[in-house]
DNA sequence: ATCCTATCCTGGCTGC
DNA sequence: TGCAGCCAGGATAGGA
């Protein structure tokens, strides 16, 4: 799925496609990947509109928007599960999934493609208003060793949930979560509050480098859903240690991977290295 | 505060 | 080979 490591590898890849360009047209295939709008208000407010700056936060994808120089309001994406984007050439196909195309002065088309209509993309006059209420962005420099210390201090909650709560910390899905939790050393049951600080420091030090290393790899593909704008499979899925690694050896200590569930999610660890 | 369940969707897998 | 049924999963809403 989509998580922090594949929207920042998006971001980058058609931000310098994007950043300058106004929308010349848009259509609308299926309407609720709007979010609410309907179709002639999300081409009024897009419409005209110059793309001035794409930028990622959390897994959500957003363009700042300018009408005659001035601020106009944002377009801000999800990918959810399925979602795709592409900005391509006339002649580009699609395939039978696109739910939004935005034309663009220069000829080509901001593609908007997703497989099970969970993905949006929505206007709004402040982007803020659609991205809610994030946690910090772990690969931020207010995101350190001694916030997630005193951040888990004051919660009960079980390690994984806790850091799939995009309000608690942005950008971490069920993969990255699996796999920082497994580089920590820690159980995805072992409840948040009795982390104590230098358990913290590695777990903040794991977080930080699984997403970093993801991003050098591209993301994960580790089915046929996420690709790079360009086309591409990530790499990062090479590198997993616990993810969909059911019955195969820790990398770690060679004990077979297990597969639990926790708060309705596919959760991998090692029962050896990973104790509650 | 936290947990649980349902909802939204469809391709792909499993079992017969 | 065909087909029914199940499953995954990010976010959110509603109930316990």
């Amino acid at each position: 799925m989509p998580e922090l490591p594949e929207v920042e590898t998006i971001a980058r890849l058609i931000r310098p496609r994007l950043e300058g360009r106004t929308i010349e047209g848009c259509e609308v295939r299926w309407t609720r990947t709007l979010g609410g709008l309907s179709r002639p208000a999300f081409a009024r407010a897009v419409v005209g509109a110059r793309l001035a700056r794409v930028w990622r936060r959390g897994k959500f994808l957003v363009a700042d928007l300018e009408q005659g120089g001035r601020p106009a309001g944002a377009l801000v994406g999800h990918l959810r599960m399925t979602g795709r984007v592409h900005v391509e050439a006339a002649g580009f196909d699609p395939g039978p999934y696109l739910k939004v195309r935005l034309a663009l002065d220069d000829g080509t088309s901001f593609y908007f493609i997703d497989v099970r209509k969970f993905a949006r993309l929505c206007f709004a006059e402040e982007s803020a208003s659609l991205l809610g209420e994030l946690g910090p962005e772990p690969l931020s420099p207010e995101f350190t060793a001694s916030w997630l210390a005193s951040a888990l201090r004051g919660r009960r909650r079980s390690l994984k949930p806790l850091l799939l709560d995009q309000t608690f910390v942005a950008g971490i899905g069920n993969i990255y979560a699996d796999e920082s939790l497994h580089r920590a050393g820690l159980h995805p049951l072992a409840r948040a509050d009795r982390v104590g600080t230098s358990r913290a420091a590695v777990l903040h030090r794991e977080i930080r480098a699984t997403l970093a290393e993801a991003i050098e790899r591209e993301g994960s593909s580790f089915d046929a859903f996420y690709r790079t704008p360009e086309g591409n499979p990530g790499r990062y899925q090479d590198q997993f240690r616990v993810y969909g690694r059911t019955g195969a050896p820790c990398p770690r200590c060679s004990a077979p991977i297990a597969r639990i569930v926790v708060g309705q999610r596919g959760t991998h660890l090692c029962r050896r290295c990973q104790k509650r």
